[in-house]
DNA sequence: GAAAATTACATGCCCGTGCATTCAATGTCA
DNA sequence: TGACATTGAATGCACGGGCATGTAATTTTC
């Protein structure tokens, strides 16, 4: 396969931008109508929830930072929202008494099974797969 | 091929996310410290400057929001950055005066050619098309 | 041709985000 | 142990974005 101009790679990057813009706001809508969450909000539940094994349950904000894709100050403050809203439950550490756990509480469990599915209904419907392809 | 389960397609949209926040995030960086241009400003010039042929020269707002990701208002305001920035010229259309048209200034025109390879050499960095396949 | 609906763009408002800073806790080195 | 550096998290601040609205121009409807 020859290699492509710059040109075909603009291309490209403008055309992933374009399907995860669309696909961002149609989430958002969809979450935010059915379920009164953000983008942002969900995807923490979707770490401590435990979609990806190996995550979910007590984690460390760190941890939890790594796994998403927000700065450190944007998840304090996103965590800080679900915590108002009863979602999720704050404890310190013995460890370290800077580090912080976050966990879902009993409603957040259910808030997020409840979301789940409304989350994958918009992917398959944007047919999100379909159009792209990334390796992970 | 089998389709794809909840899990998979879950999976690929939020490493099709990672990928497009990094790439993003280094983007910005870079278009501002070397050319001092927000992303969603040098998006105006990669339209206005005519990358994707059958664009460019003179076009109407609605037409380059058409182009873009973003929203009538953030669009709005981005044109302006631009115009007071010198990068851009506005003017009324005669057959219609709601309608405004945009152009590069000469000095935009310099700006776009400067700022291009940076946006290019980034996306060719970051290997964007070599972890991700858009339909087109 | 006048009234109503629609269109193009700008603006007020609020919200989420990133950067820089702050504060407290921990680690390091002498 | 005491001084200094580092780390984890929260917060002040400014900025860009979307939604709703405003204003002017155009089209539609009767």
């Amino acid at each position: 396969m020859a290699a492509l101009t710059d040109v075909e790679v603009r291309e490209q990057w403008c055309a992933t931008l374009r399907v995860v813009h669309v696909t961002s706001a149609v989430l958002e809508h969809a979450l935010q109508a059915e379920h009164g969450l953000g983008l942002s909000e969900f995807q923490v539940l979707l770490v401590l929830g435990g979609d990806c094994p190996a995550d979910g349950g007590k984690m460390r904000m760190k941890d939890l930072e790594a796994k998403m894709y927000l700065s450190q100050s944007a998840l304090s403050r996103t965590v800080t929202r679900l915590h108002d809203a009863g979602l999720l439950t704050r404890a310190a550490c013995d460890m370290d008494r800077r580090a912080l756990f976050v966990e879902l509480s009993d409603l957040g469990r259910r808030r997020y099974d409840d979301a789940l599915p409304t989350y994958t209904r918009v992917l398959r419907e944007q047919a999100v797969c379909e159009r792209m392809a990334v390796s992970v």
